[in-house]
DNA sequence: TTGAAAGCGCTAACAA
DNA sequence: TTGTTAGCGCTTTCAA
């Protein structure tokens, strides 16, 4: 039994269609250099009427490029990973490109063997945010790859590879100097998973500023809620001022926020906070919570920017020493769980 | 200039290494039928020692497949489609495939270009969760194309593709039956984007549990917290006891809520409240915020999953009526803000 | 300005 | 069990 006659038709259709040659088809396909007005019409025409669209995976088997991009980030559902995803999936758009995304889980193997699935699929350049600072493997694998890779939200520093990250440093420094500011007694830092570097350089940036204030930082890794309000409760109990705690991210602000609650400690006349990252629903708590936030769409946006200029072969816009991060701005945003509206008056 | 020459070794490389002939390498390299237990051997060699990969444009362009599927989504970041897209990689992976996700922005024109582009890269399958349930146009091109299409949250009845969304009218009418059994005497019903089909099917789900109550019911729509307040307002000033919300989505939930913080009306005392579609900080809410719940993860499989199927050509598992959607359990997740704690006793 | 022809790296008949 | 060969649909010299 016959198959139904193949319903897409190839280039060689177009060009019997307008009596043309392939070569001739190719060339108005890739905008037309030497090809005759009349021609063009007649070759268009024909493209047109057979609804034709060419294949690209024979395109990209001769040689050039994929018109792929891949993404490999711990997690696609997560917040952040996927608005800087919607971000790269809109430049690569604008570049003629598509984007395969894949989750790592942050898993070293995971991350290799979608590396590998990518590398083989032949993607013309690579947005990796790595699960590991430090993945021996990865980077000897990276360093040896031929296509452009940019890093995300974590450095790729071994492998040489440029990466684009926030300001962590600075947004944290910024953050607990606010809450100094307002002259709490002491600001402790509750934080989780410090091996990652964001995470780090968000300590970093808390225990400077705390050194300038000659103050001892009070740094509390929680894994839960009930870690938070442990360490909470020991130093509300032993001081009679306000505390303030700088909440590294997210998730530690939440299980702040939970321990908070279980201790009936109001926020923030008792117990002012701060955290890193902004969150859907931040400006809707009773209080408002006031926040670092990062530009995510920026983030991903300039990755992808610098990623596809790496992949035209510019080195204009490239950061000068592949070894120093692209660090993009945060923003402190002054809501009501720092305290501000409290102190008003003291500030002036 | 010479270039360097190529870093990827080739197929015929591995074989030129091995002593064999190419098509040897190649059915070791796809589960070697009739190929000798020595030779199997020193291709394998071969294909370590080059630390060679296949080249996959090149088998894709054999005709087979090309290990990839697409996935449209009104956006990426949205945290229900995003969900969707890990649990489809997730599948997708198992399946040895690659998943390229696309942004429509809920732009018919930019979901019908994503289509384009995607069967331009030769796409074994598609998971659209498509911008609009009605597009003509669209749906014309969806019914002639040879690779299998499985709708996501919406469905595409038209085009005769079978589709994968939640139990919306079920869930609604349970919600809604559920504060009617507090016995409020008015349950409003606020909600945003009526047009898309998921919610449409929630007011169904509502007005049936209203009249099966003998209740009219009280629909609004409110593109932001003032409309909230607006019909909110109306209906407090009117009534002496509690009255009840039911919001149709997280975004109505979110206008609401902002709505009785402005009205200074308390949660659930004055104002119950149950929202469709669970939400990160639902719980540290004050009061937490009671759900009605998709299974998300299982949304995304079970699309993902259908999908391999029909591109096993399998048709078992697959709905009996292509018309009919397959729709996956809601559950109502009972915390606060639906009174369930004052009304307890009147329940007895 | 055009067309013929030689591949890109792989798979799948068909022979051996 | 193996190797040879002919393409997959396109781009790209090279001549015409």
């Amino acid at each position: 039994m016959k198959k139904a006659p193949p319903p897409t038709p190839k280039l060689s259709d177009v060009a019997r269609l307008a009596g043309v040659g392939n070569a001739t088809v190719s060339r108005v396909l890739n905008g037309r250099m030497h090809v005759s007005e009349e021609t063009n019409r007649r070759v268009k025409q024909a493209i047109h009427d057979l609804s034709y669209s060419p294949n690209r995976i024979a395109r990209s088997l001769k040689g050039a490029t994929s018109g792929m991009i891949g993404m490999i980030v711990p997690s696609i559902s997560d917040m952040f990973f996927s608005q800087c995803a919607e971000a790269v999936e809109s430049v690569a758009r604008e570049n003629g490109s598509l984007l395969i995304v894949m989750a790592s889980h942050d898993d070293p193997s995971i991350e290799f063997e979608n590396l590998q699935l990518l590398l083989i699929h032949r993607i013309d350049g690579l947005i990796l945010a790595s699960a590991q600072t430090r993945n021996t493997k990865l980077h000897e694998k990276l360093s040896g790859l031929t296509v452009p890779v940019v890093g995300l939200d974590r450095p790729l520093r071994e492998a040489n590879i440029p990466s684009v990250i926030s300001e962590n440093r600075k947004g944290a420094k910024a953050a607990t100097e606010h809450l100094l500011l307002h002259g709490y007694g002491k600001v402790l830092c509750i934080h989780i998973k410090p091996e990652l570097y964001p995470i780090q350089e968000r300590l970093h940036g808390y225990v400077e500023a705390m050194h300038e204030a000659g103050l001892e930082p009070l740094l509390y890794k929680a894994e839960n809620a009930a870690d938070a309000e442990a360490c909470i409760k020991k130093h509300i109990d032993s001081e009679k001022g306000t505390i303030a705690v700088f909440a590294a991210n997210n998730l530690a602000a939440r299980f702040t926020w939970e321990a908070l609650r279980m201790l009936h400690l109001a926020i923030p006349s008792q117990v002012a906070m701060l955290c890193f990252d902004d969150f859907d629903l931040a400006d809707s708590l009773t209080p408002p919570m006031s926040v670092v936030q990062q530009t995510i769409d920026d983030l991903g946006r300039t990755a992808a920017e610098l990623l596809f200029r790496r992949m035209r072969g510019q080195t204009e816009g490239v950061p000068q020493s592949n070894n120093d991060p692209l660090r993009l701005p945060t923003q402190l945003v002054i809501r009501e769980s720092c305290g501000c509206h409290l102190t008003m008056d003291t500030t002036h």
